[in-house]
DNA sequence: AATGAATGAGACTTCATTCAT
DNA sequence: AATGAATGAAGTCTCATTCAT
C-alpha cells in the first residue's frame, strides 16, 4: 500500500505547497498583519479549515514560509565559506545566489524582529541566524586578514550593511518594474557592496 | 490673561509630546499593528480617551509621529542641494543630519507602504515623498556630470541603496549597544556609500 | 441683597434658556441620540461642563425640554374640557393650541418610549400622561354622549389617532417647506380629524 | 449533491431569518440606538461574530429588516393602482393589506430620518420611496377628479396623514394589548380615514 | 480530509460624565 | 461659576481559531 499513502502524501504536498507559494505571494505584498487566513484560503480555492489542516497557526504557515529561505541562506553561506575563491568572490557568490530570495525582504516588510511574530520558533531562530552572521562574519574577516576590507569597519557593521542590500524595493523597483536584468542588477548590488557609488578607477 | 492660555496651551503640548514620543518608541520597538492605543494610554499613564483627545484616529497619531521626520528629511534634503560643496559633501551632510532620525526606519518597522496605513494622508505623501527623492537624485546626477559618481549606476539605484543606510538596527547595534560614537558611526556608514567595504587606496 | 441674587438668577435662567433653546432645536432635528452634549455646549459657545452645572445628567437636559411642552399640553387639554363649547370645538382648541409645539414631534423623533430615556422621570411621566390622555377621553365620551362622534370607535383609538396628528413631518412640509400659514394648516388637520379626506357635503 | 447543497443554504436562511426576526423585535421595541448588535446576539444565543456572518455592519442588518417591509409597501401600493375599484377602495386596501407590516412604524420609531441611518442605501432609498408616495398620490389625485377626496387637502398632506395611520402604538394597543380583531382595526382606521371621528351620517 | 459556520478575544472609537484648575 | 482635559464604559467590527458535519 506503500504507494497508494504516497499518492495521498504527494497530494498533500502539493496542496502544502500550493498554500505556501500563494502565502509567500500575499505576505510579501502586504505583510504579515495586513494578510489573513481567510484570505489566503479564499485565494487558492480551499477552505479555511484546510489550512489549520496544514498549520496549526498562522505562526506557523507563516513560519513554514520563512524557514526555508532562512535555511537557504545559511546554506549558501556555507557554499560560500567552503569556496576555493577569495572573500570578496565569496560574498558575491551570496549576493548572486540569495538576492532573489525573498526571506529578508519578507522581515522587513514584516515590520517587526522575527521574534515578535514567530514567539514560538524563538529558539530555532536564535541557532540559525548567528550561524548565518558568524558565517558571513568569518568571511569578513579572513577579508580583512588578506587587507582586502577596511579593517576600520566592525564586520557587525559590513555584515548588516550587505544584509540590507537584500531589501526588496529595489529589487522590485529595478527588475520587476524596470526590467532590468537580473545579472544586471546583482552585478550593480555587488558593485555597490564593494566600492559604493563612486566612480571607480580601477575595478570592475 | 494670555498667560494663562499659553500656559494650557504649553501643558496641552508637553502631553501632546508625551503621546508622541511614547508612540514613537513603541512603534519603532514593534511596528503599527502590534501597538495598541491602549498600550500607548496605558505606558504613559492616561486613558484611551485621552489620546483621542488629541489625535482622532489611531492613523493621525501614527502620522503625526511621522510627519516631522518626513519634513525634516525633505528640509535636509533642500538644504543638502543649497551647499557650495560638490555632490559627495551634500550627501554627507544628509547623512549626518538624519542618520538618526527614525522616519525610513519606521516605515521599514512598518513593513507597509506608507499609503497602506496612511489613507487620508495620501496625497499628502504623495507631494513629500518625490520631492525628497528627485532632491537626491539632482544630488546624485550632479555628482555623474561631474564624473564623481558611476555613470552606470541608474539614480534610483543610488537614492534607494542611500535610503537602506538609514536602517535602523544597524545604528541600534553600533550606537546604543556598542556605544559606538555617533560620529564614527556616521563616518563609517559614509565610507561604506562612497567606497564600499573595500580598503581604501585613496580616500579617507 | 435680594437684587444681586436675581440678578444673578436671571443670568443664570438667560444661560438655561440658551441651552434648552438650542437644545430643543437639535433634538428637533437629529433626535436623542444624535445630539451630543459636546455639540450643545459648543453651539451656544459655552464649555460642556456648564451644560452640567444646569443639568445633572443629559437625561435632565432633555427632560427639561420636554416637560413644559407636556405639561403645556396637559394645560391646553384641560383649558379645552373647561370652554362652554362643544367637544368638537375643544378638539378644535387643543389642535390650535399645541399643533405647532414640538412636545410629541420629539418624543416621536426620539423613536423610544419616553420611559426609555427619561428612566428617572418615569413616575412623573405616569402621572401627566394619563391625565392628558383622560382628560382628551372625557371629551371625546362627551362627543359621543352627544351624539357627535362615533360611537362604535374607543376612545382610545380616537385619541390615539388625534395624538399622531401632531406628528412633525407634515407640519414641517407644509408650513416651514411650501410655506402654508399656520392657520391654513391647522383648518387642513382639524378637517381631517372631524371628516377625514372625504369631500365634505354639509360642514366645513 | 445539491440536496446537501440546500440544505446548508436552508440551513443559513433560518439562521438569518432568526436574526432577521430578533432584530426587528428589538428595533421595533427600543429603536436603532438602543439595539446593541450585541444585544441582539445574546438574544438568539449565538456570538457577536455570527451577526457579522450575515450582515456586515449593524446598518445592513437593520436594512435587510427595513428593505422587505418598504417594497412591500410599493408592491401594495402598486396592486391598489391597478385595482379596478374607486379610489376609496384603493386607499382600503393598501390600508388593510400593509396596516400591520412594521416598516413605517420603524421608520418613526428610529427617530431619524432613514437617510441619517441607512447612508450607504440612499441611493436605493431615494429610489423606493418616492414611488411609493407618488403612486398614493395618483390614487388620491383620481379621488380629487372623481369628486371623492377634497380638493382643498393637498394630496401630500394626504398621504403623509395616511402614512401617519401606520403608527405602531396604536395597533398595539388595541390589537395586541386589547385584543381587538384585526378586521375590526382595520375597519375602525380606514372609517378614520375617510370620514374622521365624526358620527357618520350617510356612509358605514 | 475538507468544509465553512461559529466563536470570542481584542482592537478602534465615541461620548456622557467627572474633576482639577 | 466656568472651563475643558481626562476618564472609562460601552459599542462596532475583525479575524485567528475551533468544531460539527
Amino acid at each position: 500500500m506503500t504507494p497508494k499513502i504516497s499518492l495521498k502524501e504527494k497530494q498533500r504536498e502539493e496542496r502544502e505547497r500550493l498554500i505556501l507559494d500563494y502565502a509567500e505571494k500575499m505576505l510579501l505584498e502586504k505583510g504579515y498583519h495586513d494578510v489573513s487566513m481567510d484570505e489566503i484560503a479564499t485565494g487558492i480555492g480551499v477552505a479555511k479549515g484546510t489550512l489549520y489542516l496544514h498549520f496549526p497557526k498562522k505562526e506557523d504557515l507563516v513560519y513554514a514560509v520563512v524557514k526555508p529561505k532562512m535555511q537557504s541562506f545559511l546554506n549558501s553561506v556555507e557554499e560560500a565559506k567552503a569556496l576555493a575563491d577569495g572573500p570578496k568572490e565569496k560574498l558575491a557568490y551570496l549576493l548572486q545566489r540569495e538576492l532573489t530570495g525573498a526571506f529578508f525582504q519578507f522581515l522587513l516588510k514584516s515590520g517587526s524582529d522575527m521574534t515578535t511574530i514567530f514567539k514560538s520558533y524563538e529558539t530555532e531562530i536564535n541557532e540559525i541566524l548567528p550561524r548565518i552572521f558568524s558565517g558571513i562574519h568569518e568571511i569578513l574577516n579572513e577579508g580583512k586578514r588578506k587587507g582586502l576590507f577596511d579593517p576600520a569597519l566592525p564586520v557587525e557593521f559590513m555584515s548588516s550593511a550587505f544584509i540590507n542590500l537584500f531589501e526588496p524595493h529595489l529589487y522590485r523597483e529595478m527588475v520587476t518594474v524596470r526590467k532590468m536584468p537580473v545579472e544586471v542588477f546583482i552585478r550593480y548590488t555587488s558593485d555597490l557592496l564593494f566600492r559604493g557609488i563612486m566612480k571607480s578607477r580601477e575595478m570592475k
